[in-house]
DNA sequence: CCCTTCTGAGACTTCTTTGTCTCATACAAT
DNA sequence: ATTGTATGAGACAAAGAAGTCTCAGAAGGG
């Protein structure tokens, strides 16, 4: 037995089963692991050779979600940026992702390393918030949660008006800058 | 053994089966019916007797659940206040049924007159939205499918922020509509 | 070309959910 | 008390999904 046995020889499959997985999940949470395999164009065998189970699978696709959302910020938030100019290259990068987005969204993760990387997201959103109250940016009468809660709803609510077609990709970023900060409304 | 089983009305079963299926199904929209009926406190036999598959206990629900945020929203909210203060009336409204809300956002209603009463509740908003505009409290430049979507998603933001206990219940209403006209910005 | 590994298809079992049916019983109205 | 209706419990079958196994064939490296 080969020593890289168990990461999967041939990557295409595994990889093909989770992109299903996700785009698939994000729309219908309940389909099922053979409407899965066929979206993915793999047999459902194959599926249950790469992933030993429902729990499994799910565990890895919320796995990737967070390395491809945390890879996605990484590339686009300079940390040294203002933390509106961070809020902004956030948006940017995590809109477009939106899909994934949702799914760990609705799915409670068992597993402990996608957990911890859920955490380890929340806690950067949350030290995002508090600079934007230090430089002035958000107001520090509005609970830390509230904020946070909004961030997380702005991503989804662009990516959804963006697939949709109602929003332009260029616009989505800005315009949840401005929905978070400013606000929609007229003249004050 | 049932909790309102003393009273011993017919129309019990039935209601308490419908405020299950809400309950339930707000946090996990793939509940069995055996566990509808466990939580309304129900055999599962009756359920059946009374809602002939799930098909048509889903679009019960959805039928309630639509009618209760009318009548909520007919209650609470003046037709000839001020639009800014229409939004606060509905937000007030709306808020503390967030659950059901939520039900009717993930499931895609068959029924013909669920599907129409939705459709109704986005006119109205669709209205709102066009008031805001013409009373200077929305800036003309936002799309307003984008002003619908935040009104939508921060209903469902309220909505948990209040049942985690980490925003006051009394607070929701305000802070939507601040959230959504003003922002959450500093000062300017 | 040969050999190992991976794959697809299908048969098969198991489990859950759904839906139907029966029967004894509790309750309400008369 | 009697009568009719709704209910709860449980047995039962049908359907779908999960999971396992086998076997023939394709893919890729030597």
């Amino acid at each position: 037995m080969g020593p890289d046995r168990q990461a999967g020889l041939r990557p295409t499959a595994r990889r093909a089963i989770v992109d299903a997985a996700i785009r698939l999940w994000a729309v219908n949470p309940g389909a099922s692991l053979s409407e899965v395999a066929l979206r993915a164009g793999v047999g459902r065998a194959t599926l249950h050779r790469h992933f030993h189970g429902r729990e499994v699978l799910l565990d890895e696709v919320a796995r990737i979600c967070l390395e491809e959302m945390r890879d996605a910020v990484g590339d686009t938030v300079n940390p040294h940026a203002s933390a509106r100019e961070r809020l902004r290259a956030m948006f940017e990068a995590v809109v477009p992702l939106g899909d994934r987005y949702s799914f760990l969204h609705r799915e409670s993760v068992a597993a402990e390393d996608a957990a911890a990387g859920y955490r380890a997201q929340l806690d950067w959103a949350a030290g995002l918030v508090s600079d934007l109250k230090a430089e002035g940016d958000l107001a520090p009468d509005v609970p830390s949660a509230w904020v946070v809660g909004q961030i997380d709803q702005l991503v989804w609510t662009a990516w959804s008006q963006v697939a949709g077609g109602r929003v332009a990709a260029a616009d989505a970023a800005s315009l949840c800058v401005r929905t978070l900060l400013e606000g929609l409304g007229g003249k004050r």
